[in-house]
DNA sequence: ATTAATAAAATGTCATGGCAATTAATGTAT
DNA sequence: ATACATTAATTGCCATGACATTTTATTAAT
């Protein structure tokens, strides 16, 4: 459903004002189908997140604060999604010893497994985008650059 | 900062991945902008958005329902959103007396002010749209609506 | 070597989002 | 007219996000 009939408002001021609402309500869509997806299997999308980026270091361990950098939400807390990560079995944590304060993220088997066991789904979620066809992606995320690039300064 | 330097990720395994997190990535930075801003002014985003539709109603009052349907996010709690924005004397809310179940939100003159008095810098940040001409945003605006019609089905 | 500064992670608090359940009022069917 | 279904709004619960504070470990300064 498209952002004038999800809100009922056909005019806008501005195609900047548009473009505006636009992301926010698409982002919100994708937002819920994803959420939807993986509580289906007992994950937060902030949760996948971590186990990506845990295997994309696989074999070698994370720390929290690499974890952090690398999260699509820098926001959210790391350390509290670890344990709850942990708690499943999908990943283990543990000090590291040549600094104490650091800790060692290391993704289990079971999480490689579950990964594996995700992917041909995410790609398929992925390919929601396949309203687009590759010319219109590459321009998209064009533009989508060039709006990142206008926020250096406030984050 | 783009999605690539902020994720330290360079390859994406398609546009399709990318476009998607290069979403997230861009309704996530707006959305903490917005946040940060409207914070200023001790009100949340949603709430600032149940304001808009007021001031669009006004002089009519609107009921619960109507504000649910119109709000960006559909899944925010509108009821308790008025209830706070009563407490800071931006609206009130009454019981109706045609249907006593419903409820008659109505903006009040400090409400009206507030947004007024708020107009000029929320355009100023929808201008943060800068970086894109006129064409690019209703490329854009155009590139998003067929990716909205694309989650026809599963909301 | 002791003290202060910095750094990493964890924890606490509060607002919000996502849903389910509840309450209350109205509509509908027999 | 009474019982049942539906609708509107509110409330409660739990997970998450945002942010400040605290804890513990390491590094730097004198």
């Amino acid at each position: 459903m498209r952002l004038e009939e999800a809100i009922k408002q056909t005019k806008f001021v501005s195609q900047q004002q548009k473009a505006f609402l636009n992301l926010f309500y698409l982002s919100g869509l994708m937002k819920s189908a994803q959420a939807r997806f993986f509580k289906q299997h007992d994950l937060s999308p902030e949760q996948y997140n971590i186990l990506r980026i845990l295997r994309g270091q696989y074999p070698n361990p994370a720390n929290i604060g690499l974890l952090q950098d690398r999260m699509l939400d820098k926001m959210s807390n790391a350390s509290r999604l670890v344990e709850k990560l942990k708690q499943k079995s999908l990943l283990s944590r543990e000090e590291c010893p040549k600094d104490r304060r650091q800790v060692e993220v290391l993704i289990t088997q079971s999480g490689l497994d579950l990964l594996e066991y995700l992917d041909p789904a995410i790609r398929s979620f992925e390919m929601d985008f396949r309203g687009l066809n590759e010319e219109e992606l590459i321009k998209l995320n064009e533009l989508l650059d060039k709006l990142s690039d206008g926020f250096e300064l406030e984050e």
